[in-house]
DNA sequence: AGGCATTTGTGCGTATGTATT
DNA sequence: GAATACATACGCACAAATGCC
């Protein structure tokens, strides 16, 4: 079975998801969460197309589509005659924005992958910091204090938490770097998994406009090294405030 | 105009590429070599399906699943009535070893993608080393050893190559996190590529033996910043070195 | 080894949403 | 604003390849 897929085309999917814009893209999301949450496990062959069809209310080629697409995921490998099967956890691609979040809707694999992106942050921004020392323009320098202003005078926390991924986005940006450019949006799924986290639970000091604004000064004054260490000292707080928050939702009852 | 696709069903394909495994694998590209290379430059539409089947002279089914794979990667977007439309190059996923393959095959972007991915080793490949120092098991370390034993008894530049590779896998498996394996299948290709210049030129000594016996040897130690260091210094070797055969190939005078 | 059932690969017709006249 | 042209979205039928008996 491929989970219960009801819902369709003129039902309300009240909170489940916003739009389905299209039946391949339902398909992909479907599929995709039932292989990422172990409903197959890596090594299995998936159903054949045409039950994976008829479970979901559709046509053969809207699942050989959405197939297609989480075979450039790295979910699957899809063979004449073998069927479609699921590919060893280290062939997936951890890095593309679907799967994460895939892994983060799960309650079990949530906590696991914010550590291990949370490592990743902690491996990339402090260095992403200090290039953007050595290679910001004056433009983008000026951008990045500009985001800091809106964090530091922002009305409420979802104007703070926007100008916060802001901040990160113009540092990321400053590397002119074109895969820095896209492990951002890969960080930027997980940065915003834990403002969700911080509004679940109410902890309003998980932003830090000062550590921003010295690396902002940092790489003003063309300094790599405070800024990676500045930077380190900003995510290191970061995970503490996780670990708080954690705590916190424990002691809320985690609800769904 | 998507390139002169020929090639039927029965043709023997002999050399053009190695294994054009299916029609749609092929599609695939084909049109996103064209995108790449700047065929259809971002913002334009491409050619409607109907269009692009028969010009690769396939249904168009094949076309439409192509080009899921395509706006997997990144690289367009599809929708009813609007057309496929390429994306800005800052859409594009390359992190993706396709996307990063077709600009290594085109001479003038080749050298760019290059050095952008020489940067992106410079910033994860020091704290990988550092990460694998404190994360490491013991059987772990010993495998690096292994693998540098391979490289310093290597009876061919080939077998070299192979155990170079080798170590910095053995290295990313050591961080134990699942977005460090992804990112180092995107920086293998840009290795290879690297091992590639360095046969065409002949450049010999482009590996460092010594420089991955410091590494393994700090990380068995538990150092992570002699470990940093050491690797950051071999990557600056690595650069060099790049520099040295891209003059050698320039003398050479650039062939296909 | 050969035939057969099964499964994906491929081609084309129809439905539906979008933009333009 | 409604009709219309057009492009993708979707579904069905056939072909080819793999594995099993």
């Amino acid at each position: 079975m491929v989970a219960d897929r009801t819902a369709p085309k003129g039902a309300p999917l009240t909170g489940e998801r916003k739009k389905a814009r299209t039946l391949v893209d339902d398909a992909v999301q479907t599929i995709g969460r039932d292989i990422v949450w172990g409903e197959h496990s890596p090594g299995e062959t998936l159903p054949v197309e045409a039950e994976i069809a008829a479970d979901l209310g559709v046509g053969r080629n809207v699942v050989r589509e959405a197939i297609k697409i989480l075979s450039a995921k790295g979910l699957v490998r899809a063979g004449r005659g073998t069927g479609m099967v699921v590919l060893p956890r280290g062939e997936w691609n951890y890095l593309d924005p679907d799967v994460i979040q895939w892994n983060l809707d799960h309650p079990e694999l949530r906590d696991e992958l914010i550590d291990e992106l949370s490592g990743l942050r902690a491996i990339i921004e402090p260095q992403v910091a200090a290039l953007a020392a050595t290679a910001a323009t004056t433009v983008e320098v000026l951008r990045l204090f500009e985001a800091y202003e809106l964090m530091a005078n922002a009305p409420d926390k979802f104007a703070g938490i926007e100008a916060d991924v802001l901040f990160h986005r113009r540092l990321f940006e400053a590397c002119h770097n074109k895969m820095m450019l896209s492990l951002m949006r890969t960080v930027f799924v997980v940065l915003r998994a834990n403002f969700d986290l911080a509004i679940e639970v109410d902890f309003v000091s998980s932003r830090y406009p000062d550590d921003h604004k010295l690396v902002a000064e940092a790489i003003h004054d063309r300094d790599p090294e405070r800024a990676r260490a500045i930077m380190t000292a900003l995510l290191d707080k970061n995970i503490e405030n996780l670990a708080t928050m954690r705590r916190a939702r424990s002691r809320l009852g985690q609800a769904s």
